[in-house]
DNA sequence: CTCCTTTCGATATTTTTTTATCGATATCAA
DNA sequence: TTGATATCGATAAAAAAATATCGAAAGGAG
């Protein structure tokens, strides 16, 4: 058989680091907002609970800065670097296709700007929605969608339809030139390589914090 | 220091494959619908994108049947095993603090239910949306909130709720005795042991996308 | 100025997760 | 019946991620 996903992953950090920078960035900007100058990675380490050790060495792969012995790192210095990592430097434009439940949560999301992330318009076909606004951003017909998305050069792309409909939009996205795609349908897709997909199943999600207390809920019986 | 996160965890499933598990079930439960009866690690394996020996090495953590070799394993028998790994024997009731558009978004989210998972009713504070239904749920008034978790004795929470009023809700849902919570707030939440909390940074997400896309753009202009 | 404490950063170690390999076995076809 | 082969499961190896440890440096206290 052949090994499964083989997916664009180059640059040294880990997937892991890579998921826990922006809870780092996160803190730091409340930090630096109250006015604190240095923190130590304890502190860090702390806030999002890892250990101190994994924080100095998630920073060590996107800081330009040393940390300085008892003091610790310098806010605005971390901020400027992982926003500089993660490319949040140049706001991104991010396109969704879906305006039904989900779709219009995401229009109206608080956040997304915070992170250098900007849903600029949905995308469906039921007429219901179409040309309507949710959250200030326009509700446009599918057919218009490559247009849009070409010549505003997007290569974010977020799925919000039904699981049927999934492919079937991705492909679209392919094709108009999306680079990325966020997909909320419950279904595994397939795009060519060099496109980046991260399905994101809620009811999976879900469904893996309602294990985790049920088998805790198995331990706690087996220890009476 | 001290070491971080030291939540609940026992059970000898990696996290890794307890994750994995509910898309392996998601697959066979369509292959089933489809009138397959047996399925080899391969199939699981292209469909979810990893390699068969990992599914292998994950089905043997819950399959109380071998796969037989040729053949594969039963799919019917599978689908059984893992829903009861998982806890979705007893449908498991949620409830949903928040009811703007994500929260909204999800008491409409078709999926849950597939996944064993029931969101019975919605909370919120806001007059406006109180005392109406949302997909067939209703809405009822933050006040009643206790009341009804303690009654009906359910354990797992969603909270959709603003970041600033995100911890105030947690421990509203603590105090009612919910064991499990799914956090939807851009914030770190703190919660006493015991207690169960996954935080489900949208953004931060989304940005990780983004930020993948980005290095992708680098590393292309670097080559040329 | 000197000592003390905090914190970093580098290295080594452990743990976790994934992949590779290979003999055994059961089904299918002739 | 017999042989070919897809598939499993066990074991070993590799890779990845997290943790432990410790000397060094830098700021603060006396």
């Amino acid at each position: 058989m052949k090994t499964g996903a083989n997916f664009v992953e180059r640059k040294d950090v880990s997937k892991a680091t890579l998921e826990r920078l922006p809870l780092y960035l996160r803190f730091l900007q409340e930090e630096s907002g109250r006015g604190v100058e240095y923190v130590s990675s304890s502190v860090i380490a702390d806030a999002i609970m890892v250990s101190s050790v994994l924080v100095r060495k998630d920073l060590e792969s996107v800081s330009s800065e040393s940390g300085r012995p008892r003091l610790g790192f310098r806010i605005a210095r971390l901020i400027a670097d992982i926003e500089k990592f993660l490319g949040y430097d140049n706001l991104s434009d991010v396109v969704l296709v879906g305006a039904g439940g989900l779709g219009k949560a995401f229009l109206g999301y608080e956040g997304f700007r915070s992170n250098g992330l900007n849903v600029v318009a949905a995308f469906d076909k039921d007429e219901k929605v179409v040309g309507k606004e949710v959250a200030g951003k326009p509700v446009l017909h599918l057919d218009d969608f490559d247009e849009f998305v070409r010549t505003r050069k997007i290569r974010i792309g977020i799925i919000a339809v039904p699981k049927r409909a999934a492919q079937e939009i991705l492909d679209k996205m392919v094709g108009a030139g999306i680079k990325a795609i966020w997909n909320f349908a419950p279904a595994p897709l397939y795009a060519p390589r060099g496109v980046i997909v991260k399905t994101e199943d809620l009811a999976a999600s879900l469904a893996i914090l309602a294990g985790k207390l049920y088998r805790l809920d198995m331990d706690e019986k087996e220890q009476l």
